[in-house]
DNA sequence: ATCACTGTATTATTCTCTTAATACAGTGAT
DNA sequence: ATCACTGTATTAAGAGAATAATACAGTGAT
């Protein structure tokens, strides 16, 4: 057979684990604000075009469209109309937008935990006992 | 006016909080499982028919028996064809579910602040400097 | 037997998200 | 000027969730 052994079609690392659970363009916003707030684009950097995004996440152009206008929106990102998109150059807002992730983060954890009968003496036991599991 | 100062017609509390940004009939899913592995509704239960509850949501009968269906189809609840629907029995299946919400709870926090750039000594810090302000 | 209550099933309609296939306008390198 | 590249806009189609309006069958109290 010809398909046998490892495959010779090596997939190019999709990492955008899309889901149908949730819109996709969500799902895009959140992946994108993620890179950026961890400067894996850097403020002033050009995005690549939406059909090379589009393609790379096997999504629709114009819902890879939609996720950059909604990002627009926010500021987070601009557009030059004809030369493409780039990364806000505001430094100030990407670091309170990362401490926001932060804070949402924890409350919605405590949250979900006083949600569950935990106080937060309990959570604060409880994370750091999976914290200690995790090194063994 | 007829219809000026306080409303006559008092909403009767409700507490379902159901959004449009994911399935309505998961949300419900959600609060139902909370309901029972606190311990809203015990095990053996008899539960609020389709239409009472669907009715409390402001939720179409369908929808209310779709989220139902998938708690059965989970084992959470049991049917009586014709007497009604109640909670499982089986205390220690509800104890797992608990547990393993917290579980879960935990382990998608700890992957989100990590995402972020944070370590889990770092989440600890946050986390308990977090539950410091709320003291005060 | 009647009646009100259960869960369940069916059909149609609406809405949002997504895909698809194009088209257009501006830019910049050749 | 041409050409490949940008973002953007439009129209059509499909899938899934939710609503709406019924209908049916079994149960249990009266």
């Amino acid at each position: 057979m010809t398909l046998e052994g490892t495959p010779n079609t090596k997939q190019p690392e999709n990492e955008w684990h899309l889901t149908s659970d949730r819109p996709v363009f969500i799902q895009i916003m959140e992946k994108l604000k993620l890179d950026i707030v961890t400067g894996v684009y850097a403020p002033g950097d050009k995005l690549p075009s939406v059909r090379d995004l589009a393609g790379e996440a096997a999504v629709n152009p114009n819902t890879m469209q939609r996720a950059f206008s909604e990002l627009e929106r926010e500021g987070l990102v601009y557009t030059q109309r004809t030369s493409g998109r780039f990364i806000t150059e505001d430094t100030t807002m990407i670091d309170q937008l990362k401490e926001q992730m932060a804070l949402d983060a924890i409350s919605r954890f405590l949250k979900s935990m006083r949600q569950l009968g935990f106080s937060g003496e309990e959570t604060l036991r409880l994370l750091t006992e999976a914290l200690k599991e995790e090194k063994q």
